[in-house]
Parts: structure tokens; C-alpha cells; sequence
RNA sequence: GUGGGAUUAGCUCAGUUGGUUAGAGUACUAGUUUGUGGCACUGGGGGCCGCGAGUUCGAAUCUCGUAUCCCACCCCA
């Protein structure tokens, strides 16, 4: 038997797509409320993309990305996450030149080559949003506001934490003191650290490693090290946040992953579905678009996963719909077919191909949960009438064929 | 990439110290005497016991390998 490749599922169970699409569309939903629109980029592109943009330092491009030659012998990668592709199409098409905001947003697959677990595959599904050209901390605090709404109306609980990360005024000082630091005590910490101070200092800040945290305790913290303009716009952040009833936690030490994040960062975890428990993450990247040649250009986004939101959503209870249409005797059944292709030019309909009982069609519309079950039997067939029982109210009556449109 | 646990019917799981034809619940399907659904009752289909070797007269059961899932690390959505 062939089957699916490590870390890369099917998603076909009723269930789990009924939730999967209830998702994109509630996502879709509030997403056009705030402005945004859809954007589609390739699942596919040039290596250098993901370099430039999430960073060579980062474990996604040095040793998740799906990467290969292809027969052009161009080095390609399947996308490891949304923004960069957004961000290449934004300056591809001259947006960055146009002035303006620009504003996004996006789902689909991404990939990367990681040991699957629990809410972390190889091929995954990511809603995102990107804003471009929107200099204000506000359009952060409402990146973040959106996220709440989104999860809100699918009702899901989180915990919001946020952070800044400086920019490029306050961060490089910030992080040669934090390797100054982080030398002191270079004796005592673990091997994953040890690395980190060479790749990413910052992240070693993260590290779950007890031992390393306890030493850390009295590590400069950037909060504390931002410049005025920085600092200002994280008070604004909270201070919208607060205004708006958005709880937050500080986590001083909350680093996103990838490279290319300034300033505000933020991620929603979720306490109830094990520990790969981010559900939403973002932030601001107001130097990625010139990394990428494009002229600089202040953006921010999130992005959420949409595999470990699934379980989380509380479905809406599901109502009964449309026709069931059955016949009891075998020279109805042709005419039973074509007065259900009528009906599915307006509403939901199905109906068997056999003839049979009246208990049978009803346990069958039942099952398919239709609002309306129509019978007919020899009386109905004399008369040119349909026998019709509201399965939800419990009543029935005989129609006149004509009076079921 | 490192360490640990698991894998038996579509799903959730039993299966004795290795011993005949591998079970239950649920789901599916048909019927309960011919026009009233959800319930109940009675039947039925459905298993390379993850895959491959090995030990044995005999393996779902013991050993090894392998794949996948799960947990932790790492990392992240």
C-alpha cells in the first residue's frame, strides 16, 4: 500500500474538514472586515528568498526547507513559511514604489523537514496577514486585535505574550552587551547555548535548560535597553492593548524564530493541545522589504497554524438542510431523480435510487440530515402529489408537485 | 538530528505462561410481515494482528530490523 509521506497528512474526515474550512472562512471573514485582501503566491521559490529573508542562521533554512535542483538546475525550496513570498510578490510588482499601505492576507500549504509530532508536520497550513507601509505602532496593536477577533469568533482561549525587539538603533548595542554577557558565563552553559551565542544570542534568553535560566537572571534584558522611539512604541502597544480589553503577559524573553522581526513581537499559545503550543505568531519587519531590494518599506504581520488551531475550535451546532427525496414504488424513482436535480438548482438535495418503504426513506433522510424527507407512493402518484415531513418540526403534509417550488 | 512509548476490524480497544477458526464496543449494512426517522431487537459484511526477518512442532504473543504515530529535547505555526 502506498502511503502518505512522514509528516504530511490527508485532512478528510467530515469533522476535521468541516472545521478546517469553517476556519478559512471565519479567518477570511474578519480579515476582509479589517481591510485586507487575498493574495497567492507559489509554493514554490528561488532558495535565496528564504536565505535573505528568514535567515541563514535560523534552523528553518539551515536544515528544514525542502530544497532541491530542479531540471532547469535552479536551487529551489518549497516555502518553510508565508511572508517572504508576499514580500518578493510586493516588490516584484513595484508596490514598494507606489506608496501607500498595502495590506494582505493569505493561506496555504508550508513545508518544512522537521521529526513530526503533535501539532508539527512536514506539510502545514498557515493563515497569514502581511501589512505594508504602515509605520504606526497601532497597526501592530490592530495586527494583534485581529488575531484576538479571529480566535474569539472561533472560540478559542490563548494566552497573548509580547515583546519588543528593538530595532536597528537599539539592538546591536543591546546584543554585543548581551554577548559580553553571555562570555562571562560561557563556562556554565549548555552546548545548545554555547551554539546559540554564535548563531542567534538572543535565543539563548529562551533556552528551557534550568541551569541556563538561573544564570541568565541577571542577563541585560533589551526591554530595558530600547531607545526612545522603541520604547515609546511599546508603552503605545500596551496602552492600546489595554484600552481594547486585550490581556497580555511581557515575556522579555519571547525571540521569534526568524530573523527578519523588529520591534513589536507577539505570539498566542494555547495551553490545551500539548507543547507544540503556539497557535499565532508575528511582528514587525520593517527591514525586510529592503533586504530584499525593494525600496524600505515598515510592515508587520502574523501568521497562525491552522493544524494546532483545529481541535481548539468549538463547531457551530449543525442544522438540518435541504431535501431528502425517496419513492415507494419502482415507477416513481425516474421521476424522484429529476425532481431532485430541480431542487439542487436552489437548496441542498439527495435521494435514493430505490424504490422503498416509507420507514427506510426516513431513517435515510435522517442520516443526511435533511430538513425535509418527500415521499412518493401509489396515492401520491394517482393524484400528482408528494408527501413531505419536516424531520425538524415533526410535521407533514401532501403537496401538489407544483407547490414544492 | 537525540532519547523513550506505542502499532490488532473504518474508529476506540481486549487478547491468559506461545496452543485449534483472533474478540468486544461503536460505526456500516439488511431485516423486525408492505405508509412514519433518531431508540430497541435480530442477522450480515469487514482483519497479511504495521512491514520484514528470526526462534519454535506452533507466533498477535518471544528476539532483531524497519516504517509510522505519540511523548520529551531541539525548533516553531
Amino acid at each position: 500500500m502506498i502511503k502518505s509521506l512522514r509528516g504530511m497528512n490527508d485532512i478528510l474526515n467530515k469533522e476535521e474538514s468541516q472545521r478546517f474550512t469553517y476556519f478559512i472562512n471565519t479567518a477570511t471573514k474578519v480579515a476582509l472586515r479589517y481591510g485586507f485582501h487575498h493574495i497567492q503566491t507559489p509554493l514554490l521559490e528561488e532558495t535565496t528568498l528564504f536565505k535573505r529573508s528568514v535567515g541563514e542562521s535560523s534552523d528553518i533554512v539551515g536544515k528544514e526547507m525542502y530544497r532541491f535542483k530542479d531540471k532547469g538546475d535552479n536551487d529551489v525550496s518549497l516555502r518553510p513559511e508565508g511572508t517572504a513570498g508576499v514580500v518578493r510578490a510586493f516588490i516584484q510588482n513595484k508596490l514598494d514604489r507606489s506608496g501607500g499601505t498595502h495590506r494582505f492576507f493569505y493561506h496555504g500549504s508550508m513545508f518544512r523537514y522537521e521529526r513530526p509530532q503533535k501539532g508539527r508536520l512536514r506539510e502545514f497550513h498557515q493563515f497569514g496577514v502581511e501589512s505594508f507601509g504602515v509605520e504606526s505602532v497601532y497597526e501592530d496593536a490592530v495586527m494583534i486585535m485581529m488575531v484576538a477577533d479571529i480566535l474569539a469568533e472561533l472560540g478559542i482561549g490563548y494566552r497573548l505574550q509580547i515583546n519588543s525587539l528593538g530595532c536597528k538603533e537599539c539592538m546591536p548595542p543591546y546584543r554585543e552587551n548581551l554577548v559580553n554577557f553571555i562570555e562571562s558565563v560561557a563556562g556554565n552553559i549548555c552546548e545548545d547555548c554555547q551554539r546559540r551565542e554564535r548563531t542567534n544570542p538572543i535565543r539563548v534568553l529562551d533556552c528551557k535548560n534550568e541551569k541556563c535560566q538561573s544564570l541568565y537572571e541577571t542577563a541585560p534584558k533589551l526591554i530595558n535597553s530600547l531607545c526612545e522611539n522603541c520604547e515609546s512604541d511599546f508603552n503605545k502597544l500596551k496602552t492600546i492593548l489595554d484600552a481594547n480589553n486585550i490581556a497580555y503577559e511581557i515575556d522579555t524573553n519571547l525571540v521569534r524564530g526568524l530573523d527578519y522581526y523588529s520591534k513589536s513581537a507577539f505570539e498566542f499559545v494555547s495551553d490545551d493541545i500539548g507543547s507544540q503550543s503556539a497557535i499565532a505568531g508575528g511582528g514587525r519587519y520593517d527591514r525586510l522589504v529592503e533586504f530584499l531590494d525593494g525600496r524600505p518599506t515598515p510592515a508587520v504581520g502574523f501568521a497562525m497554524g491552522i493544524e494546532r488551531l483545529l481541535e481548539l475550535i468549538s463547531m457551530p451546532k449543525e442544522l438540518r438542510e435541504g431535501y431528502f427525496f425517496g419513492a415507494m414504488d419502482s415507477e416513481a424513482v425516474e421521476f424522484i431523480i429529476s425532481l431532485t436535480q430541480k431542487k439542487r438548482k436552489t437548496d441542498k438535495a439527495s435521494c435514493d435510487y430505490r424504490a422503498r418503504n416509507l420507514k427506510n426513506h426516513l431513517k435515510s433522510a435522517d442520516k443526511v440530515n435533511a430538513r425535509y424527507c418527500c415521499v412518493i407512493g401509489s396515492n401520491e402518484l394517482e393524484n400528482s402529489t408528494i408527501w413531505v415531513k419536516d424531520l425538524e418540526n415533526k410535521t407533514e403534509q401532501v403537496l401538489n408537485i407544483e407547490d414544492l417550488y
